[in-house]
DNA sequence: GCCTATAGTTCTAAAATTGAACTGTCAAAT
DNA sequence: ATTTGACAGTTCAATTTTAGAACTATAGGC
């Protein structure tokens, strides 16, 4: 399959998926949301190799991820900053953060720990249902299509077998 | 890089990323969480190819996000059902979903509705703090280094840097 | 016997990733 | 004036992964 594909697909998944889902492209993004902003950074925390990160990071800037912007002249060079689009990926970093920490997590606990600056306490993300304020699990939801999605698409199937 | 490395990092992104940061065993799940079961139906939905899809299952199965449990025998067949470890990553899925709701949407709207048993709206998810219940955004958050992490890991440089 | 259904495995070709070296611009040091 | 180093990449051969198609195995039904 090539990623074009994914990104035409009637499934908002799909078409994350074809932006941030590979191994690279999420390790990058942890790196944005620790403050790195530059090439060698990216280079030497991640251990990528040059070739790989330089198309990640274009792949990322057009997709409106992330914005090259020049930091100095001669020598031109350009730093990569999370735009809005891409700070709005967090929920998603912090959910495999909070399932790694739950499921991954060695003896000694886990790795970092964060603090919510409003409130000041160290927390847990929770995916929470936006309506009611309850705390979400997969067996509380029920899908329906939506206006967006074509008679014809490949999910409608599940759709019927979802309405068991 | 291989996959095996990313497990060991001390960071739980890292080892969530080493279990389903790839394309392929994203969309399985997708198919999971949709109440696909099967092989056949995995292959003939995804489009994936055959010896991909084996390959993925088993991994899912080794890390225990789904287990393979005989339905008939004679001959022998199996389908994949997800594990509370495997439905626990139903926030991620979520948060995914909702991102690409907001950002990779098309002018007709978002391909599939979700509604809220427990309240009966249709809702979207939200990633709150656990103490607060305040929606989380990037900007609110604080890392501190956890017991899980080696005072000499990779990402102690960054702790720094998000000190500033 | 032959066809179908299901769940895989095997094989070759194509694509992506790795690793290492190389390019270009400029500032600072020798 | 030349060399060295920092930074942001690009290029290319070798390895690894993935795609696509064909093949295997078990059993029920015609």
């Amino acid at each position: 399959m090539k990623w074009g594909a994914l990104e035409d697909e009637a499934c908002s998944l799909a078409r994350t998926i074809a932006v941030i889902g590979d191994r690279w492209t999420l390790l990058i993004l942890r790196e944005c949301f620790l403050r790195t902003r530059r090439f060698e950074a990216f280079q030497s925390s991640l251990q990528i190799t040059r070739h790989l990160l330089s198309e990640r990071l274009k792949k990322l800037v057009r997709f409106g991820i992330l914005r090259r912007v020049p930091y100095q002249d001669s020598p031109k060079r350009y730093e990569y900053i999370l735009t809005q689009k891409g700070l709005d990926l967090y929920p998603i970093i912090m959910a495999m953060v909070r399932w790694g920490d739950i499921h991954m997590a060695d003896e000694r606990g886990r790795p970092l720990l964060h603090e919510h600056k409003k409130c000041g306490k160290l927390f847990d993300p929770v995916m929470v249902c936006s309506e009611c304020g309850e705390v979400l699990a997969a067996k509380e939801v029920h899908v329906h299509p939506g206006p967006g999605r074509p008679v014809s698409a490949l999910a409608t199937a599940h759709q019927h077998r979802s309405d068991e």
